[in-house]
DNA sequence: CACCGGACACAACCATCGGTTGTGAAAGTA
DNA sequence: TACTTTCACAACCGATGGTTGTGTCCGGTG
C-alpha cells in the first residue's frame, strides 16, 4: 500500500475531483494512483461521474482508516525529526576549553535543546564510534583527518593555546611570555594522560618538535596534588589550557605564562555523524567557527592535524 | 515514506541483520530500502557493524512509530477486505424466484454473511448505477448484454419458467399443460408493470413473439385483489414466475399451469460490480450456477437476451 | 438539437526507482 | 594468515509511476 496514493484519495475525497491540484500531480495521475490502490486492495473506493467523484460505501469506511495512516507517518517522522530531542555533545571535560565554549554557545542561544555530556571514551576511535551509535551526536576529539572513520564528518572547530603552569618558586615564574624552545631542559608533568590516547600523541608531537621532556605518565592523584606539587617545586611546570579552569591557581600563588612565537594549540576536533541535520549542531558548529578563539598568530599543531 | 520500507526496518531491527530472508528480497535491496528510508528522515537508524546490526537510539525511538503505522494499514485493508461487510443483495421483491433462489443459498451456506434487500429502483439502469455505487454490491435483473454499463458485469444465472395463473372457469383451466401460441386470443393481465422497465420490455417482447394481447398497463391493487379477479373472471389469465409465491392461489382455487414448447421463461441477471472479490458473491455465483432451475428443455426468452 | 465544456480513463512514452547479481571492504574467528 | 560473515557499492534492467495527448461520457447551453 503506497502511502501517496491514500493521501491523493484523501485529497480526491474531500475535493470530489480528481484535479489535485495541490497534490502537485496531474489528473491521469491521481487516477491511475486511485485506481492501483483500489486493485490493491479489492474494492472500489470513489463512484465516478461525469461530473466528479464520490466516496462509495465502502470509500467512506476506508477514508478515516486511511486517515489514521497518515497520522501514523507523520508521528512517526516527527518523532525522529532532526530538533524533536536535545542534542547530546560530549564536551570530554567540564573544565576544559571545549566545555565552555558550549556554555558560551549556550549562553548567547538561550532556546538551544541541548545537553552536555561527558562520555569518557578511552580515545578518539572509540568516541567516534560513539558518535556513530548515536550514544551522543558529537563529541569533542583531536583525530587526524586520514583516521575519521566512514560516516563521520570531523571539523577542527577550537583551538586552545597553551599556558604554561608553574609555581612561585620557578625560574620562569616571572617572565611575561615564553616560546616552547624555551621550555627545553625544564621538566614537564602532565599526569593522567593515558597512553593510545590522541592527548598522548599531542604532546608526544610537541616534545619532539621542540626538544622538551615531557612527562606524561603516571596516574594523576587529582588537580589538587598537581597544584601542590607545582606550587612546592621550582622544577617543575605543566601545560595548561588558556581557558581551563582549574580552581584555583591563585590559591597557590601558581601562574599561568602564555607561549608564543609559536604558540602550541590543542585542536580540538568536533566528531558527528555525516549528514546530521539537528539545527542546534548546526547553530553550534556556525557559532565555533565564528566566534571560536582561534587565534590569527602564528600557532603550532602536530604534524598530523589539518591545515 | 514507503511502507514497505518499514517493514524492513521492523524485520531488520528484530532479527539484527539485513538477512531478509522472510522479506522476499536481497540483502542488498534491504540494505538500499533502509538507506532510502533513513536519508528520507533525516536521522541514522541502525547501526552497522561487520556482524550484524543494531538499533541506534533515534531507531529506538522510530521502532514503535513504524510498527504502529504498519499496524494502521493492516487495520485499514481489514476494514475494507472483501468479505468483511455483510454481501447486499437486491432480490427485487421477496416473492419472487430471485428471493427464493436467495433464501435457498442462504440455507445451503449457513455461515454466509448476506442481507437480501429490496431497492425498488424503476429499472434496471438505476440498479445498475446503485451497484456501481456500492449501494448495494449485487441486484437481479434483466438487462441486455449490450446495456450493461462499464463497471458492471451481468450474469444470467436464474431462468424463471412462466406459468398460466387463472380461475376455475377460465377455458384453461383444467389443461394440463398450455404452448404459447395457445394464448393468442385470451385476455393476460399484468399490473403493477411501468413502462420502461425491462418487465415492460419482457412481456412486450413475449406477446410479439406468440400474437397475444398482454395488458401490463394499469396501476397494481394488490395481490388480493388480483386473485379475486382472476377467481372470478373466466376470460381472466395472468403470468407468474413458477416460483412466486402468491398467497394463496388454493385459497381461491386457482391454477398454475405450466407453460411447454416452449417454455417462456424471465431470464434473471445477476449484476455486479466487475471484479468483485466478495467471497459471499463468488460462493452465490458458484451456487447459482450450478444448482438454479435452468432447464434443458426448449425456453424462450426475448431476442436481447444473451445466448 | 447540436454544440460545448468539465471530468475521468486509456494509450503511448519516458525517467526514475527498486530490484537483481557481482564484487569489495571491514572485522571477528580459526 | 586465511576464512567467514555482514553490509555497501556498482552495474544492469524490468517495473513503476509520472507526463502529454486523446477519447468518452454527460450535463448545461445557445
Amino acid at each position: 500500500m503506497d502511502v501517496e496514493a491514500l493521501r491523493t484519495f484523501v485529497a480526491v475525497a474531500e475535493t470530489g475531483q480528481f484535479q489535485a491540484d495541490e497534490l502537485g500531480i496531474s489528473q491521469q495521475a491521481a487516477s491511475k494512483r486511485i485506481a492501483t490502490l483500489e486493485r490493491h486492495i479489492g474494492v472500489t473506493l470513489l463512484v465516478r461521474t461525469s461530473r466528479g467523484s464520490r466516496v462509495s460505501l465502502d470509500g467512506q469506511v476506508f477514508l478515516p482508516h486511511a486517515k489514521k495512516v497518515l497520522a501514523a507517518v507523520e508521528q512517526a517522522e516527527q518523532a525522529v525529526r532532526p530538533g524533536s530531542r536535545p542534542l547530546r555533545v560530549d564536551v570530554l571535560n567540564r573544565r576544559i576549553a571545549p566545555a565552555q565554549a558550549v556554555y558560551r554557545f549556550y549562553r548567547s542561544h538561550p532556546g538551544a535543546d541541548l545537553d552536555a555530556v561527558t562520555l569518557s571514551q578511552e580515545n578518539a576511535a572509540q568516541a567516534a564510534r560513539a558518535v556513530l551509535e548515536g550514544t551522543v551526536d558529537a563529541s569533542f576529539r583531536a583525530l587526524p583527518a586520514d583516521q575519521v572513520p566512514t560516516g563521520i564528518s570531523a571539523e577542527r572547530l577550537l583551538d586552545a593555546p597553551l599556558e604554561l603552569l608553574v609555581g612561585p618558586g620557578h625560574p620562569l615564574a616571572d617572565a611575561p611570555r615564553v616560546g616552547p624552545a624555551d621550555l627545553a631542559g625544564h621538566r614537564i608533568w602532565i599526569p593522567g594522560i593515558r597512553p593510545g590516547t590522541e592527548w598522548a600523541a599531542f604532546y608526544q608531537a610537541l616534545s619532539e618538535a621542540f626538544g622538551l621532556s615531557i612527562d606524561a605518565l603516571g596516574p594523576n592523584f587529582g588537580d589538587e596534588a598537581l597544584m601542590d606539587a607545582l606550587a612546592d617545586s621550582a622544577a617543575l611546570a605543566t601545560l595548561v589550557g588558556s581557558g581551563d579552569r582549574y580552581l584555583w591557581p591563585q590559591n597557590h600563588d601558581l601562574r599561568r605564562i602564555p607561549l608564543h612565537d609559536p604558540t602550541p594549540v590543542y585542536p580540538h576536533t568536533l566528531l558527528f555523524r555525516s549528514g546530521d541535520q539537528h539545527p542546534v549542531l548546526t547553530a553550534l558548529r556556525d557559532h565555533l567557527r565564528t566566534t571560536g578563539p582561534r587565534t590569527p598568530r602564528e600557532v603550532w599543531t602536530p604534524g598530523w592535524v589539518d591545515r
